[in-house]
DNA sequence: TGCGTATTGAAACAATCGTTTCAGTGCTTG
DNA sequence: CAAGCACTGAAACGATTGTTTCAATACGCA
């Protein structure tokens, strides 16, 4: 059983002098702060000397100060692992291939992939991302191969309540002579994850020499879309196939539209009602 | 704004040269490592100079090796607050719409969906339904509106191994025209939500009328679809949003390409190979 | 083939690190 | 009151850090 920094604190508190013990109280409510900054950082910030931290660490039963910020990075890295954790489960279970064992394993995953997406997505760009694409005059939506159906779903879910919003390449509208009318004032919504499609590379690559606001959703850090882009989301996709999982996608995708909703404002639900009350008038949906 | 480490290895993969995208690469999977250890540490374990470490830095477009650490830093505080504080922090201020709390509700709904899923999907059922899509001569796929995408996206992924599954209304081709062809030895995939595509329900009551096996993912019991279904899948989609959301669907869409993999043997992987490897011939992919 | 360029690690560098010494303080004890 | 004691921070110390220089190497191009 490992011994935490907060046990040995616990246990010597006791014998510790006044400025031992503020000391060791700073240690235990920032573990953090003792885990990645300096001695002498942490000195400065809690108003305690160095030397008194180095001579902590010995009241402590640690060898050094090292010794302790070591029991540090432990806790911090313990916390920090359900990534790999989680991940070895997922492939010690690799193994069966029955519909019960490939359900269990793909909902695992998935669900995996969603709180990464929640984790590692940063608020404040989301939020940037949905103000350009609120303010955009036009926007295209580009995507290929595998996200191509993803984007027309972006598509269909938009144009409930915006009017500007297409689909590259549908109609057999010809993409380059879409991409030439494009100016500063509108965006272009990228859909791009391994193989990357040549037409979508060359579709930012373009607008974003134009000075079109761009927007890409990839797969990895290592994508050659994001240097071309202004809004870069990159989703998990690790998952037990042998395609990449768009299942973190899709919850991306819709949380930018409920956004985008929420800036569209009051107009937008009486928008969605009367499209929806002229699609049942045209005979396209099914009524019982 | 925040940038992360990250992004910024994401903005400028590109550039970095050999040893500078493997020092990236391991900054990138390490973040706890890069946060805690001495930079000549990291370079130790990681097989890197620390002269490349220091370098790559700057590369990132930090002033400082240490300003790379400080946002390491900050990312590692951020994700150490505990989860069950930051859930309380979140549903205390349920109904905002800030892009946190967006995110947050939705992944949250959708892990729910994908849960749910898991523990509603009958797994003999699933199996059936993969049997009966693998013996099939051919398959077609039908979806429209929303779930139109989806099915373009099961086409995709099927169209890797299988050469005998086709999305309805593609390349033009009438729907009508392409039903009438189908027999017993056939199948159709349907997925339709609510609203239903009377296009979709009609294409299904065909299919059924001639004999052809249906498989069909809907998301609700009462939907008019179940009844004409041979093998019938009702997946969780309530959200916080309008439209109903389609992770769950997604979810059990890559399942089941799973389960056809699986039974396509060993001839689909070669299959798979060289499709990929005729696709970036092509010129249709991008290559660094 | 030869030349110029880019990339890399070893080594040297100043800065910063953690530790220890030491002098000063406050407190207790005789 | 004086002497002894534990505690503390400033300062000095060698060790280690991050950076930069420099020579060696690989690579592209004529």
């Amino acid at each position: 059983m490992t011994v935490s920094i907060e046990d040995r604190i616990g246990q010597h508190y006791g014998d510790l002098s006044d400025k031992l013990r503020v000391a060791a109280d700073y240690v235990a409510a920032n573990p953090v702060e003792i885990a990645t900054r300096s001695l002498r950082a942490v000195a400065t910030t809690s108003g305690v000397s160095p030397a008194t931290f180095s001579r902590l660490a010995r009241a402590l039963g640690y060898a050094d100060y090292e010794a302790l910020r070591d029991d540090g990075r432990a806790a911090v890295g313990r916390r920090m692992v359900p990534f790999s954790q989680r991940a070895q489960d997922l492939r010690s279970r690799a193994g069966g291939h029955t519909a019960a064992e490939a359900l269990a394993r793909h909902a695992a995953s998935a669900a995996q992939n969603v709180s990464f997406l929640e984790r590692d997505i940063t608020p404040e760009r989301l939020e940037a991302a949905a103000d350009t694409l609120h303010a955009a005059r036009r926007v295209l939506i580009v995507g290929s191969l595998g996200s191509s159906g993803f984007a027309d779903y972006l598509g269909y879910l938009m144009h409930w309540f915006r009017a500007d919003w297409s689909v590259a390449g549908r109609n057999g509208t010809a993409l380059a002579a879409t991409l030439a009318r494009l100016g500063p004032e509108d965006a272009v919504f990228v859909l791009s994850k391994s193989p990357h499609a040549k037409r979508s590379v060359s579709a930012l690559r373009a607008a974003h020499a134009r000075g079109v606001s761009t927007v890409v959703i990839t797969d990895s850090y290592s994508s050659p879309t994001l240097a071309m882009a202004n809004h870069g989301f990159v989703v998990p996709t690790e998952g037990p196939q042998f395609f990449s999982s768009y299942a973190a996608t899709v919850v991306l995708l819709e949380t930018l539209v409920s956004l985008l909703l929420t800036r569209a404002g009051d107009g937008a639900e009486a928008m969605i009602r009367a499209a929806e009350d002229q699609l049942h008038d045209l005979g396209e949906t099914w009524a019982p």
